[in-house]
DNA sequence: CCTACCGATCGGTAGG
DNA sequence: CCTACCGATCGGTAGG
């Protein structure tokens, strides 16, 4: 009956991972450079994980299943498409920023995942799109979306959101909410004046 | 005096190693796998290129190059903001469609660049960035565009133009012109219905 | 968790 | 453009 906080060395070593392959990329990283990390050697890694292409896996399974938490979560308490949309993209930022080398990892680094596992990735990838393409569908539904070819609109929106993961600085001036009520402000009027 | 289109040794080498960085990062692409693409050994790479570090640095500052040369034109030959938008997306999406692997290295590959490199690297783009502020900050005077947080803007403005890498499909159904056309609707008005 | 090690592969060079 | 090769490093295993 453990109440310490303790983070597992397993963990340890995937935040480890985590940080490095977000900073030299999954290839360039090597378990050599997560074990001196950890001050320990390569071999011993293995006592805790089966290789290293599992940990890769572990981070970015995760994160896509947090990503998918939180859209379900947001298609469940909120009714119209403009609030969905809002909570979603506050959502997503909030998840990559309360992890950025798990999330950096995750939008960058998936590539590198074992053919079979990469295809499993890929159509959780596409089970998350397909959520907003469904908010954007019911906001021209209520008329207060635009019709757009929803597909195109559904790449744009993700790769503004996701884009955050290469400039959001911890440290900086925007937090998290805010960062994506500036973000949805852009997605949903655009660049032109309104009053013109 | 040769009239013949021939491709020189060097540029076959630098367009299967663009192919190949895209397609496996420049890191898990081996010198061999390019060879190998082109019918010869590894060694004989070296007759025409100095190291795999220069194969990179050609493609990340050639397309840098083209990237500058495009807006520099767009801001000698158009007045308005809007304009001038429009068409440095329009030029954008055309160099990357131009040439899909070198441009998907540049944006992706990148961060693999010799650490001086990178630093001239990282500064071309930062110009070219500089560059969109400007006809932001003009628009905003002009009153065309709304007050934002300019260096937002352009920040997610360029995410969305790149982002395209991922998706183009040059045998799909959208040119790139028509791409551009709608990245750049999407940018100036956004997804909420005008006439509400 | 360590020492000791393996086979494979890497970028690159020498010398022709 | 090739053969022959180098030192370095990789992910991972055996055995304790």
């Amino acid at each position: 009956m453990q109440i310490e906080t303790q983070i597992s060395r397993k963990d340890q070593i995937i935040q480890t991972a985590s940080k490095l392959f977000r900073l030299k990329s999954y290839e360039a990283a090597s378990m050599r450079d997560i074990a001196s990390e950890l001050g320990i050697e390569a071999a011993s890694l293995y006592s805790h994980i089966k290789s290293k292409d599992e940990i890769l896996e572990i981070i970015c399974f995760r994160k896509a299943e947090e990503f998918l938490n939180a859209i379900a979560e947001v298609n469940d308490i909120y009714f119209d498409a403009e609030e969905k949309l809002r909570m979603a993209i506050k959502n997503h930022v909030r998840i990559i920023a309360s992890d950025l080398d798990a999330a950096t990892v995750f939008l960058r680094e998936w590539r590198y995942l074992s053919s079979e596992k990469l295809k499993e990735f890929v159509s959780l990838r596409h089970k998350y799109e397909n959520e907003y393409r469904i908010i954007i569908h019911q906001g021209e539904n209520e008329n207060v979306f635009d019709t757009v070819d929803v597909k195109f609109a559904v790449l744009t929106i993700l790769s503004a959101v996701n884009w955050i993961v290469e400039w959001y600085n911890p440290k900086g001036s925007m937090v998290p909410d805010e960062i994506a009520d500036n973000l949805t402000g852009f997605i949903l009027t655009g660049l032109k004046k309104k009053t013109a």
